[in-house]
DNA sequence: CGGTTTGGTTGACCGGGATCAAGCGGGGGG
DNA sequence: CCCCCCGCTTGATCCCGGTCAACCAAACCG
């Protein structure tokens, strides 16, 4: 039973059970007992500094990658070379499943801010999974679940107008640090007006103006990256507005 | 070894291991051996017809469907009402893949003409992949390639103009036929103009004249729903041109 | 077989958001 | 510490695609 001090202190530092993720992330929902299990699903732990990419499309794939802390953007490149943001993803949230179908990564991940990810390689989440049901079940939502995600925001592009969309991204991303336990009303975008505006399909000056509009509404406040929630209710009511009657 | 002629019949008629769309659907890329394997997977077969649905959004989930022939849609219907087609399907595809995440379908799929589906229990599914490797492989393959796909969508709503979002969406429809035997030049639109206007962000009247520019532009011929493509390099360049310097 | 309904085409006009342009301010690097 | 550059804001103008409307064709049904 005994083992070397440092292998121990390795051990705890990449353990899905002593994480405080663990309620967001892959081992969500499973039992202290069974979180032991999971306990070697995670190889290492990586580091991205803030504009470095933790892959990019192309490059070939062999692991899932789940966010420690941090901050990161998808996006994916057309073929006559412009950049569409899919996506953005804080911690707790699982990255690169795009690369399973095809063994390369279809999109690149870049880092927002400096960040940490637990590197889990495929073929040994896929090992867990056999032998491991609860690990397989929740895989199985997770990857359904961004299926899901993505189709709200098909939805979101195909039948929102700008204001709508700019709405219910900011509804979304206090949700998403409500969860993680920041303020709801109180954060700091870690993205550019074009990258909100590459995810939403509008351009940057088009977020600025609807910012600078919300302002004026008393539903946010906005200085630069800050922003302040004033009125989620409001911010709701107009992400729901199928578009009034003239 | 011997069993009723009636149960023997059943077996062959669900096998996949004797259909004809083994090479596109769930089994695919699967040997004659493992084939067999599967040979329980599917519990039934479901006939839906042209304008019912499969499941609607809100349902219980509890089973993936492959389409055996014809074609569906899926929608997502928002809090205020407004519907938007999230996908079509065709024969060798697989349905439901929405529901695993939360246990209730989020979309409804719905018959463009008579269709049938394999019914697949989902819990089969899981139990088979954990006892079969390939299986496994390749339904996380199929799960991660819808994933794609849905971000294929996002980039064309969220980066590309009308008139390259239908081209895009020609030049995949003939792809998807062709692989399938049918002629890659000319096919017969299952959805109505609306349908194919709310899949790509833009209204009937926008699809309508688009066709007809196409037409006008030698690029296709369009009489009501059948299409003949008659540039395919044309479409193609369409899709691609980043909007031209003026 | 005639009437009705549903889906498609086309024209005229309008407006939301893109584009072009100018100025500003704050944070990071020298 | 200061400067420079990048990201943000705001204004003026334009145009793509939405909206409204009229008409047509095919399918459907009694």
């Amino acid at each position: 039973m005994t083992e070397p001090a440092l292998a121990t202190l390795t051990r705890l530092r990449t353990a899905c059970s002593q994480c405080n993720l663990r309620e967001l992330c892959l081992p969500m929902g499973l039992s202290a007992d069974e979180l032991q299990t999971l306990d070697n699903l995670v190889s290492t732990r990586r580091k991205v500094r803030r504009g470095d990419s933790l892959f990019y499309g192309g490059e070939p794939f062999s692991a899932l990658y789940a966010v420690r802390y941090g901050f990161f953007k998808s996006t994916l490149t057309s073929g006559d070379g412009r950049e569409q943001v899919t996506g953005f993803y804080m911690a707790g949230e699982l990255l690169g499943m795009d690369g399973i179908g095809g063994d390369r990564h279809t999109c690149t991940l870049t880092a927002l801010e400096d960040s940490e990810v637990c590197v889990m390689p495929f073929a040994r989440v896929e090992d867990l999974s056999r032998n491991f049901e609860p690990l397989q079940r929740h895989f199985h939502r997770v990857l359904s679940r961004e299926i899901v995600r993505d189709q709200g925001v098909m939805m979101l592009l195909g039948s929102m107008r700008a204001e709508e969309r700019l709405a219910a991204f900011l509804v979304n991303l206090s949700q998403r640090l409500t969860a993680r336990g920041f303020s709801a009303s109180e954060f700091v975008l870690r993205m550019t007006r074009d990258e909100i505006g590459s995810y939403l399909g509008m351009k940057l000056e088009t977020v600025s103006r609807l910012f600078s509009r919300f302002q004026e509404d008393a539903l946010i406040e906005v200085h630069q990256k800050h922003v302040r929630i004033l009125d989620i209710g409001g911010l709701k009511r107009v992400m729901a507005q199928a578009q009034s009657a003239p």
